[in-house]
RNA sequence: CGGAGUGUAGCGCAGCCUGGUAGCGCACCUGCUUCGGGAGCAGGGGGUCGCAGGUUCAAAUCCUGCCACUCCGACCA
């Protein structure tokens, strides 16, 4: 993509609203604007990213097991009204009237209609276990919105809702999406730690929240150092194994971490000093087994091998690839901008023409943005006659992981520079070489 | 929802107290000169001063009401 084509509106003073260092980079690296209280428009550079994120949110569901679908925006009261939820969601549900007068609602979460589509169709045990995500915008009508996508009210959600014949079942589905979770956070360049959390209004009785260690977290948490050092199961994981991610799970969960609303004092006191770790994190997922919670109500039952109805265990499993965008700038960053973890970067390379309009210059670069491309490199490539110094902050504010410097001086002796954005390191190399540098 | 605050050009701000033709920096456009880490000079475009009502010969400025947004707290993917 040429810079002089795109739509990248960058902002060299921070606008006022932004309080932390996510919300100031999304802003001034052109990736959202504000339309509304907690309601953004995704620009191109931001949809990139967040367009990245979903998909390895999607192959670590996909490789879990779950099956993707889409479920609408827009719900109808009355199915709220069968699960009991209609009263109790309170005023954080938007809810709208349509032209006939019927009540809908703007879902904050999909319960309700996903358990109604199983129950349509799935009649018998047999057809267990199943899981069925999507990844749709959810609008819960927030107190108070804050720093920028990171508490927005509209926000865009992965989640996965898990229906089994017994708990027992259920259990490994719970277990199948913890250890996708690990994985998907690990893929997206973040250390998260599960940590026992509370269900508040999704309800159920076994619950764990992930959550990445940051300064700027909303909530206070409180875990076990050694946590910090566990290795992520590989992609060779095998999801129907029972007993196998039962024990990783097990490894996971054995020693201490809460957040602030279920620490225990006293369990945490007993770590040893050098291994207690207090801290502020950001929560980017939640799982939860909730039984029947949502399938008595709703009547969603199977056949079981007995020949009874069996209302069937759920589980659900919520990403906010939105939020995580925001909680990745927090966790990768530094004073120039963001530093961009390769598996999201919006684009692999930028390239800088440092003195455009100097014929030798111009059609080596163009020379190299050519290749790049047929290389299947994302590039970005700064075409502009903006100055070097404009285009070294430009490139350093938007985080691209690496940059490929083309001026005439290093041209003289038929050289270009590499940076790496993370650390800055530069490297001098040959023109012809630089491509293949480039390669992932 | 309690407390605090802000609305003036795309962004950052001054002007308001003490009413009298709306300003500055950045960004943008044109030209020239520059050009390896946020260039210089000259010229130029862009604003119903959040909205409504009131006071006044005259309102960005004073008064009343409303709206939007931000921050702190209580609540949450």
């Amino acid at each position: 993509m040429r810079l002089s084509r795109y739509f990248l509106p960058i902002l060299r003073e921070t606008p006022k609203e932004a309080e932390i260092v996510s919300h100031r980079l999304m802003l001034r690296a052109g990736l959202v604007r504000q339309e509304a209280a907690g309601i953004y428009a995704w620009l191109p550079f931001g949809q990139r990213v967040l367009a990245k994120v979903c998909q390895i949110v999607r192959e670590e569901q996909d490789r879990s097991g779950a099956i993707e679908m889409l479920m609408p925006t827009i719900q109808p009261a009355d199915l709220w009204r069968e699960s009991g939820r209609y009263d109790d969601y309170g005023k954080e549900m938007l809810r709208i009237e349509d032209r006939h007068e019927r009540g809908m609602l703007y879902g904050p979460t999909n319960e309700e209609m996903i358990t109604e589509i199983f129950r349509a169709s799935v009649k018998s045990y047999k057809q267990l276990p199943l899981n069925l995500y999507h990844i749709q915008w959810k609008f819960r009508d927030e107190v108070r919105p804050r720093f920028g996508v990171y508490r927005a009210r509209e926000f865009l959600m992965k989640d996965a809702y898990s229906f089994d014949l017994d708990a027992e079942g259920a259990r490994h589905s719970y277990n199948k999406m913890f250890v996708a979770y690990l994985r998907t956070f690990a893929r997206l360049g973040l250390k998260s730690i599960p940590m026992v959390a509370d269900t508040g209004p999704i309800g159920g009785n076994l619950s764990h929240e992930f959550i990445i260690l940051a300064e700027t977290g909303e909530s206070e948490v409180f875990c076990h150092r050694d946590y910090l050092g566990y290795e992520v199961p590989d992609e060779k994981v095998n999801f129907e194994d029972r007993a196998g991610l039962a024990t990783l799970v097990d490894k996971w969960t054995a020693l201490y971490a809460a957040t602030s609303e279920k620490h225990d004092a006293a369990a945490f006191g007993k770590i040893p000093g050098d291994k207690q770790v207090s801290a502020r994190g950001i929560e980017v997922g939640h799982i939860f087994y909730f039984g029947t919670k949502y399938s008595e109500p709703m009547k969603a039952t199977v056949q079981g091998p007995d020949g009874a109805k069996h209302a069937v265990h759920m589980g659900s499993y919520g990403i906010g690839p939105s939020r995580l965008v925001a909680a990745i700038i927090e966790a990768s960053h530094d004073e120039n901008g963001i530093v961009w973890p390769e598996p999201i970067a919006p684009f692999r390379v930028g390239l800088l023409n440092l003195k455009q309009g100097d014929k030798a210059t111009d059609a080596a670069c163009e020379a190299l943005y050519r290749d790049l491309e047929a290389a299947g490199i994302d590039v970005l490539y700064d075409d502009s006659d903006e100055r070097s110094g404009a285009k070294f902050a430009t490139m350093d504010l938007i985080g691209l992981p690496w940059q490929l410097i083309v001026g005439p001086k290093g041209l003289a002796e038929g050289k270009v520079e590499i940076k790496r954005r993370a650390g800055g390191a530069r490297e001098q190399v040959a023109l012809s070489e630089a491509v293949s540098r480039l390669k992932g």
